[in-house]
DNA sequence: CGCATGACGTGATTTAAGTCACATCGTCAC
DNA sequence: GTGACGATGTGACTTAAATCACGTCATGCG
């Protein structure tokens, strides 16, 4: 049977000793990883301007703000934990605070995909906000990460007296909604190497002149719903054509424009 | 280039003509499309027995039930209707009273990739609610269709005096999400036979001791993320087994269990 | 320093699944 | 009846992309 493929994460070794058994390591890691996930490091106060870094709070008042400071409460978290698993009871509403968090769906064949990336202000743990039971993906640290966390218990109170807020918030979710109907178009109808192409523009950080995706290729790969020797052997062909550089770890993007979709440009195939 | 495929609906006629310019089609049925949306059959008045219907209004009380039929309209769209486009100015809430919708992203190409159906009693149409602008996919009325239409003028003033209403509403826009989320990753992650299979699931009729699923194999396999030749052949395995009969615009479901996805059942593949 | 480990590159092979091209049925209109 | 058209069945072919099996190259560490 086809299409079993890369476990949580760092699983070369594991791949290097055996393929037959993947289904069993990828089970087993997930229930390593529920441990690991208490493993925080430290819960410490938040100060009002770590608040207002976040764009959901930035036009918030001081006032506000402190009382928001009083409950929420910062964790940190490694690389490769796991913040929380689908199906999981939903606690709390999440605010990235530096780092990035992965969410992802896994099959339990131990397959993953990949459904977006949360960096730094942006906010995830959708569920409480929407009266949801249960997490409907998993959250993953992909590096060390700082997060704010807003307990359920002080997010019902919002609802119930600060309804500005709360719109903000909602409005955050629709692009949520947003994006998910994109990745299940993308997913279904685009060829592999446009999801590659796609996935490279998504998750570039475009503060510099030459935009910089920050991702072993490993995990590209699962964003883009695909395996890893698919993704080495396209990007080796964008760099042939000058359009990447690759470098360990990040992907350097030099020609932007030539990694648009194929939407913009009417037909990629031959005019004749 | 490969995966060019179905076009919006009907196109048999068209495939028969040419698969060469199949793109071409699919633009000009767009252009069509957007003129007859605005064909609706008529728009009348709206009884609180039809309200009470709709689950999210359930309970509600008699004055507000009236105060919200005051406000909605019902309208009536033809089967093959596009009742709304991706991108549009989102304009309105819409519940399903009879018939059904699909929900579909379009790319360019022609392909078209179907997200969910609505059936009586579903709401859709996010979008105001979340005050986003736009519409993020596309709806069509799968047959013919009666739909209620909250105005967003209306939900705007419900949001405002009545949050109980607006929670339900969000509620379902969770399982929403939570539905996207694992479309995403059915269609990353499963095979194309197992995917056609949960969407038998998914879209079967319960009611009856024998589901029925009422889809053509074109619409089938869009929701499916395939194209309707592999549909065929596979509903012929399927039938062969003895798991489902095939008939005219309808699949009726004979074992049930047998197309329980493949996470329940630990590991399909051979166990030695 | 050696060795484990994690990231990446690549050829060979396999296969799932899309594409093409017709054929077969109903049924509905005229 | 007889086209027309829409839904479906199917064989033959093609190909994108996953899998397998290594090899290379850094980096960290006891």
């Amino acid at each position: 049977m086809p299409r079993m493929c890369p476990v949580v994460t760092g699983d070369t070794a594991l791949a290097r000793r055996s393929y037959q058994n993947r289904t069993k390591y990828a089970i087993l890691l997930i229930v390593v990883s529920n441990v690991l996930r208490y493993n925080m490091v430290a819960a410490l106060q938040i100060s009002l301007d770590n608040l207002r870094d976040i764009p959901a709070f930035h036009a918030l008042p001081d006032e506000q703000l402190m009382s928001l400071a009083a409950v929420m409460v910062r964790r940190q978290y490694a690389a490769g934990h796991i913040i929380f698993m689908e199906g999981d009871q939903a606690e709390s509403l999440w605010f990235v605070a530096s780092g990035r968090v992965k969410i992802i769906k896994q099959s339990l064949h131990g397959r993953v995909q990949g459904l977006c990336l949360m960096d730094r202000g942006k906010c995830f743990g959708s569920c409480p906000l929407f009266d949801m039971a249960k997490n409907p993906a998993t959250a993953q640290a992909l590096n060390d990460v700082t997060l704010f966390v807003l307990p359920e218990a002080a997010l019902e109170h919002m609802k119930a007296h600060d309804p500005h807020l709360v719109k903000a918030l909602l409005h955050i979710y629709s692009q949520r909604l947003e994006h998910l109907a994109r990745v299940s178009e993308v997913l279904g109808a685009w060829t592999v190497p446009d999801r590659i192409n796609d996935s490279l523009l998504t998750y570039a950080d475009r503060d510099a002149r030459d935009p910089v995706v920050e991702l072993t290729q490993e995990k590209l790969a699962s964003l883009s719903g695909t395996v890893r020797e698919v993704v080495s052997r396209h990007l080796r062909l964008l760099e042939k054509a000058g359009i990447v550089r690759i470098e360990p770890r990040r992907i350097v993007i030099l020609n932007i424009d030539a990694l648009m979709p194929p939407c913009a440009c009417e037909d990629q195939r031959k005019p004749a």
